[in-house]
DNA sequence: AGAATAATTTAGGTTAACCTAAATTATTTT
DNA sequence: AAAATAATTTAGGTTAACCTAAATTATTCT
């Protein structure tokens, strides 16, 4: 089947991956940012992804890039590796949600899909890694989510963490000190139309908490009742 | 203090680190026969190996290297990490001892030092790998082993497996289908002095077997009593 | 619309880790 | 000791994945 990707190029796939979730086509400097790369060396490697045996991405000049479909299946089957390891780590070595990150991005391209099975099986298939983050299937299919960003409730309404978009592990620390892990639960007080500030209330806390935007949209509930 | 090695430079040290065990330096063409490379490519890579700020090995021309000081210390971490990975896959995952080699040959080089610490710890700090192999410390000292080849052994002699020097797949399968694995016991009948073919008795079989040199200076035993 | 700014691509270069083929140096055999 | 053989090294080349600087193409602003 596939010549067996490097570990350069699926770190490509997986970035190209995340940034075309929203269906818009994926930029030479949002890929160039992410990947900590000059953007000259994105398009090179996008003029070269795009002219593989079974192409990889579709990519139009000054367009940006999106992935076929064998580019899509190498992207989850790296992103099903990432996650397990992390839902690995925290569950039988005792990583903390804001370590499992740095270690499961080299571990990914190295191992076997024997391990991979081996982990998710002695896990009994987990749906999520630590941050809430679903897993792939083992076929490759990214299950739908339904949660919904913190940002979008309104005030009044009741819900429980579920997912935390971020992987800066001083980000997730914070997080954590805040009280704003998976599971915890939470009750909107207001939001600020401006400054999109929003006052909320954890079960798990006396005071209430103030909230911005880049906290707000990446953290993801499921509403209650 | 070092500079992170690459992993071709850390398969390089490893094997190095394996054939010069024995005292003498290691040959171009041992080095590019264990890792499947053109002598050519070894003998640039010694020369680059030899003159890093802290050389990593001893090289002189049609004679071989051996490792330095911090070479040795290098070789001795990758070995570390591989055995401690080896021991981890087989008892948390269930692999068995011919499975092992081929995952922890990737994996020991992107493992971080908290990861090597977190599954040697899990494992209580174990001192042999699958195949008995000594797991050099933390400190990085390889202990001393005190187990003798099968082969050395003299007839009416028992023993027990120690130690199985081996990491090709079917070889270690071949040597389980016989009985030969760590902590069998084993009582010597007889050798043969011109074709080295051993007679053994196993504690666990009925029949005797006969071994060749291939097999008896591969298995390294601790004589009872 | 033209100018200024931003994004992207081209061109040319580097490093690591290989390779093959030819040249050299050792070792072994007769 | 010369010749044959084996081991090793040198020379020159390739590929992946980067880089910087310059050129080009888009987009935005007045």
């Amino acid at each position: 089947m596939s010549a067996s990707l490097t570990d350069s190029i699926q770190d490509y796939l997986k970035v190209i991956y995340e940034l075309t979730e929203g269906g818009q086509a994926a930029s030479t400097t949002a890929l160039a940012t992410r990947l900590h790369v000059a953007p000259a060396s994105v398009t090179g490697m996008m003029q070269r992804l795009a002219s593989t045996k079974p192409a990889l991405v579709e990519y139009r000049k000054h367009q940006g890039v999106t992935l076929t479909a064998a580019g899509k299946r190498a992207a989850l089957e790296v992103i099903r590796h990432h996650r397990l390891i992390e839902a690995w780590l925290a569950q039988t070595l005792g990583y903390s949600w804001d370590e499992v990150h740095n270690e499961a991005e080299k571990l990914e391209h190295v191992i076997s899909e024997e391990f991979e099975e081996r982990i998710a099986s002695a896990m009994g298939y987990p749906l999520r890694d630590p941050h809430g983050e679903l897993i792939p299937s083992a076929d490759l299919v990214m299950p739908k989510d339904q949660g919904i960003a913190l940002a979008k409730l309104q005030p009044k309404q009741e819900a429980c963490i579920q997912r935390v978009h971020a992987q800066d592990a001083d980000f997730l620390k914070h997080l954590e000190e805040l009280g704003l892990v998976i599971g915890a639960r939470v009750k909107v007080l207001g939001m600020s139309r401006y400054d999109q500030v929003m006052r909320i209330q954890l079960r798990a806390r006396k005071e209430p908490i103030a909230l911005g935007p880049t906290i707000t949209n990446r953290v993801f509930v499921e509403i209650l009742k």
